[in-house]
DNA sequence: CCAGTGAGACAAGTGAGATTCTCACTTGTC
DNA sequence: GACAAGTGAGAATCTCACTTGTCTCACTGG
């Protein structure tokens, strides 16, 4: 026998009494029900993102999660499956906004200034992630290793931002078809290599000024994208266009 | 009071009475004690390379350690204190096996031919990584949140590998001073994406075929290395020694 | 062949942590 | 003010990874 508790959305059933908006309700210290949940669930998030991103997330008990959040492990549960449902909506949160931030300051930049774009992803992305290293910590090393889902939520996140990078490739050359697969291996290249900078960084082990990797990160992007599509024109694995002024 | 148990190289302190090899001695089913002992160890070795390698560190209890190496928890902690322990050794085994054929491959290579060096070095690394996906996961993926212990050497190792790529570019532009802060900003950069090749290939996600891969990781490092190499002589930062010829 | 050491099976102890439950107290509604 | 719902603290239960000890049998060397 098995059964299972689904949510269904959608109206009741016909004849069903369209009752109060939720069934557990009655406000509380001025809140509502929901409120007071989405309040609680935040301070979890919180406390997840001090916890896990300084202590890590194998050394860090729910116990310490609630503590930090100063709500007791009942409304752990109430808002989590687990310990690692919570690092999910953690990495989730965290991975959306740094990839908002990144896209944001590209759209923002100068279409036509090629090291502007570079160089404003880059700067959005490392700022967000080093500015408050326990982020860092989060989307690019205590997610990892934790379990199946986890690692497929981060493969997701990783192709979003190749998928940024190759965008901007095609772009640029845009006069150019571009063997879609092959700029696919660059573009994660050039992600695991800002990734790994981000571990380094907060690893302790060596820290250039945030500015200086930037640059540096970003120049070698911009050689890198040249001289693929130069190699793929001359390798015949692209094709101009029309007029390709790379 | 602190005492720390330090194996000194050398011969004991005058007088020390040299002893039978080891304390705890007798052959046994045509073994030394030592042989045993090793050879216990081994199949632990040989147990976590399997199930670290395939379900993951975290999924892997000592008991499935011991079933697996067919032999009982006793001699587990003979050889190992924990069972991050285990992992740790059988890092340190494995990246220095992936070390060691990447350094080889180069060196066997023309040391004319810049393109057969690169290809030769990421050739010997994807097939030893990749060939067995067992190793290439306890490297890139199980090593990493575990614990600051392994977070260390781990950073030692990829700056192996950093250090790799460096002496490499210092060799092919020998008559170039270059920036060395920078120049490991670069070779931190290409390790990295190298590693993330590795995550993206384990994870099944795209799994292009090793050469092709291998051979458009090879040519992004040479575009690469040449590009920042000319790139850092235009600004300044590296000084041409007599003719530089990049 | 015998005494003693090494090995394997079994199992109980230890301890940390996750999850659930109970109870006393607070707040809101009627 | 009475009663119900909301909350916090901590106990109780449970699971599971270790960790160690004991027992029995196998093997060695004399």
């Amino acid at each position: 026998m098995f059964t299972m508790d689904v949510k269904v959305p959608g109206r009741p059933y016909p004849g069903a009494v369209p009752t109060s908006p939720d069934p557990g309700g009655r406000p509380y210290r001025g809140q509502s029900p929901e409120q007071r949940r989405s309040a609680r669930r935040r301070r979890f998030l919180d406390a997840g993102l001090e916890l896990f991103g300084t202590l890590g997330y194998t050394a860090t008990a729910i116990d310490m999660l609630c503590g930090t959040a100063k709500v007791t492990a009942r409304y752990f549960y109430e808002n989590f499956e687990s310990r690692e449902d919570l690092l999910l909506a953690l990495y989730d949160e965290e991975a959306a906004a740094v990839i908002e931030a990144v896209a944001g300051a590209i759209t923002a930049a100068d279409p036509e200034d090629v090291d502007a774009r570079i160089t404003a992803g880059m700067g959005a992305f490392f700022h967000r992630m080093l500015d408050d290293p326990r982020r860092a910590r989060i989307v690019c090393v205590e997610c990892i290793g934790v379990s199946p889902v986890m690692e497929r939520r981060r493969r997701v996140v990783l192709h979003e931002f190749a998928a940024i990078v190759v965008s901007e490739i095609v772009r640029i050359a845009e006069d150019v078809e571009l063997p879609r697969e092959t700029l696919g291996i660059l573009a994660l290249s050039l992600v695991g290599g800002v990734n790994e900078h981000v571990v380094e960084y907060i690893s302790g082990q060596s820290r250039p000024p945030i500015e200086v990797l930037i640059s540096e990160v970003a120049a070698s992007f911009r050689a890198a994208g040249d001289a693929a599509v130069r190699r793929w024109l001359r390798d015949g694995t692209a094709t101009e266009v029309e007029t390709a002024e790379v």
